[in-house]
DNA sequence: GTCCGATTCGACCCATGAGTCAATAGATAT
DNA sequence: ATATCTATTGACTCATGGGTCGAATCGGAC
C-alpha cells in the first residue's frame, strides 16, 4: 500500500479507476499511454525517449506496454495521425470560411494552432517525421501535403483577391509559419505561465500582421 | 586505385589536399568532420545520426574520428559554440544600428538568418538542446539566454519608442520567430531551389510586417 | 632505402534500449 | 472454492552505436 501510492506519485491517474468495462479501461489505458509518449517525444525527442521511461512515468513496466501497442513506432505513427487529424479540422474551419483568402488562412492558422494547445493536442507530435518507418511516413506525408497545398492556395488566393501582399513568396511563408508552431510544441507548457488560447491568439495576429497588404 | 575512388565517391573533398602543413590538416579535417556532423544533426538529429555514417560520408573509418575529436558530445558542443558565437555577431550588429527599437531587432532577426544560412552557418544546431550534457547544456544555455534578452529587449525599446506594436509580447513574438528559424535548419538546402538570402530577406520581412506598428 | 611519427584501420568491449515470453497475480463468473 | 480470462511482471534476447586500442599503413626526413 505504502509502496503503492509512492509508485502512483508520477501521473498514473488513469491506471486505475475501476468503475469502468473492460474495454473502456483498455482503451482509456492505451489513450494515456499514448499521450504520455507524445509528451516525452515532443519534449526530448523520439530517440532520446525509451520505453522504460514512459511506462515508469505511468506506474508500470515497459512489458505491460506491449498488451496495448505492438512497437514503439506504432506509438510515433498514431501521435503524428492524430495531428493530421488536427490538420484536417483546421482546413474544414478555414474552409467554411466565407470571406477573403486573407481571412481563410488566418483562421488556417489560428485553429490549427488552437486544436494544438488545447485540449486534443496534447498528443499532436509535429517533428520526428524523419523516425517513422518508410510506409507510415508515406500516410503521414499525404496528411502534410494537404495541409501545406491548403495552406498555400489560401495565401496565393488571398494574393489573387488583393486581400495578401503580392510580395510574399507563398512556400516560405508556410514554412515559416509551420516551424513557429512545430517548435511550440518544444517548449509550450499546458500548466506554464503561458495560457494555450493567449499564445494561440499571439502567432496568428503575428501571422496576420506578417501577410497582410 | 580503383577501389579508392569509389570511397571518394562522397563528399571527401578536404580529406585528401596534401598541399599543407600537418598542423594546417588537423585543422582542416577537424572542421570537415565537424561540419558534416552537423549537417547530419541538423538534419536528421543527433541520437539518429551514428558516427559511422559520419565516418562513411567522410571516406573514413568511425576510428579515425577520435583522433580528432574525443566524443560525440564534444562534436555536438561545438556545432553549438558556433551557433552561439553567430548570435553574438547578430547581437553585435543590432547594437552597432542607430535607429528604432523596430529598427534594430529586425536588423537582429534578419542578420542572424543571414549567418545562418551563410557560409559559416553550415556548422550551426540550433536544436538538439537537450542532448547537450549538464556541464555545456548550461554554457550553451548562457548563449541563447544572452540572444533572447537581447532579442525582447529591443522588441521591448520598440514599444517605448512607439516603433513596434504594444499589443505584442515580446517572448511569444521571440518564441514565434526563432522557432521559424530553428526549424528553417531542419528543411533548409543550401543547394536548393531557395536562395539562402532569398529566405533570409523574406523571414526578416516577415518578422517586420508581423511587429510593424 | 630506412626510420619515425602521424594517421587510420578494424576488431573488440560495453551500455542502452526495443521487443519477447513464460510465469503469475487479479479479477470474474459459475 | 474453483476455473478462466485479463493484465502485468521481470528476466531474457538481440541489435545498435559509442568508445578503446593495438596493429598496420602512410609520408616525409635523413
Amino acid at each position: 500500500m505504502e509502496q503503492a501510492s509512492v509508485a502512483d506519485s508520477g501521473k498514473s491517474s488513469v491506471w486505475k479507476a475501476t468503475v469502468l468495462s473492460r474495454d473502456e479501461q483498455y482503451d482509456l489505458k492505451r489513450k494515456a499511454l499514448i499521450q504520455e509518449a507524445a509528451r516525452a517525444f515532443s519534449a526530448r525527442g523520439y530517440h532520446d525517449t525509451s520505453l522504460v521511461d514512459v511506462a515508469r512515468e505511468l506506474g508500470v513496466t515497459k512489458g505491460a506496454l506491449y498488451y496495448y501497442v505492438k512497437s514503439k513506432q506504432e506509438i510515433l505513427f498514431e501521435c503524428h495521425m492524430s495531428s493530421i487529424e488536427l490538420g484536417d479540422r483546421a482546413i474544414e474551419h478555414a474552409r467554411s470560411i466565407d470571406g477573403s483568402g486573407f481571412d481563410s488562412v488566418v483562421a488556417l492558422a489560428h485553429r490549427y494552432m488552437e486544436l494544438l494547445v488545447g485540449e486534443s493536442g496534447t498528443l499532436a507530435v509535429l517533428t520526428e517525421f524523419d523516425a517513422l518507418e518508410p510506409e507510415n511516413r508515406k500516410i503521414v506525408a499525404a496528411g502534410r501535403t494537404r495541409f501545406g497545398n491548403t495552406f498555400r492556395e489560401l495565401i496565393e488566393r488571398g494574393q489573387a483577391d488583393g486581400s495578401v501582399r503580392g510580395a510574399i513568396n507563398a512556400k516560405i511563408a508556410e514554412f515559416f509559419y509551420l516551424g513557429a508552431v512545430n517548435w511550440a510544441t518544444r517548449w509550450f507548457d499546458p500548466g506554464g505561465e503561458l495560457d494555450g488560447s493567449l499564445v494561440a491568439a499571439q502567432f496568428a495576429d503575428l501571422f496576420a500582421a506578417a501577410i497582410r497588404v
